[in-house]
DNA sequence: TAAACATATGAATAATTGTTCATATGTTTA
DNA sequence: TAAACATATGAACAATTATTCATATGTTTA
């Protein structure tokens, strides 16, 4: 005796498997979808926004983006880890000091059109 | 006595202060930086990227995505509502159905930008 | 009007994540 | 080589969030 209690009423009736069926063909793969995901889970925090700003207008040391944005060292030094490994940003290290500048060209796109959206 | 030692050693002697100045006043206000994250947080999630896509090929109806993403309804219902908030959806009711599709022209240049940097 | 059904929503739970603190690493200079 | 310093990182904690379950809302139809 298989429990289908879980499973909606509305799948046996209302679904449109046609349409259904059309868009999974079309869906991409699941791995791509979880990458994307994981990319703009980077954009969704305003301490990293914040950050990659800066970073348009100037390639900056750690101090001086901590100074910026009124936080600890340790806190921007995380964040720009998690930067790091989405590949949005690169450094140089220029003696004790490391700079960080922008590693990518989508980020402005990105930004320009979330900004549009939500002026609108 | 003011306690000073969290403020890290560097902002005393690292920062580059007309690097800072500079970027400082190039900066968007805080509120647009913080709603300009709260945009992107949309697009941090798998399930709400896949509704998305879906929506890209077709109109759906709640149990239709449901069934697409083998999920239940009422997590489907939950994350339409978000978008829904965020005015990346609309929707129309036909009898009983409710019927989502997108309402944003800047989704797809958002996820296309997203695409070729995780592709590159 | 009552039953059937598609969708919405509140509460609870589990998982994820940003920041802080303490400390480690790596570079310079005295 | 030791001290000073800029940066990186592990662990802990607090806060946020996605999903599930139970149930409510709103529409149709018998």
């Amino acid at each position: 005796m298989e429990n289908n209690n879980i499973i909606d009423r509305c799948e046996e009736t209302c679904v449109h498997n046609n349409i259904v069926e059309k868009v999974d063909n079309n869906m991409p793969e699941d791995t791509i979808l979880y990458d994307l995901a994981d990319f703009f889970k980077v954009f969704g925090d305003c301490t990293r926004i914040k950050v990659l700003y800066a970073l348009f207008e100037s390639e900056m040391c750690v101090c001086d983006i901590a100074q910026l944005l009124n936080m600890n060292q340790s806190a921007i030094s995380h964040q720009l880890r998690v930067l790091k490994q989405n590949r949005l940003v690169k450094y140089r290290r220029e003696g004790k000091t490391v700079f960080y500048s922008l590693a990518d060209s989508h980020i402005k796109t990105i930004f320009n059109q979330g900004l549009e959206h939500i002026l609108e």
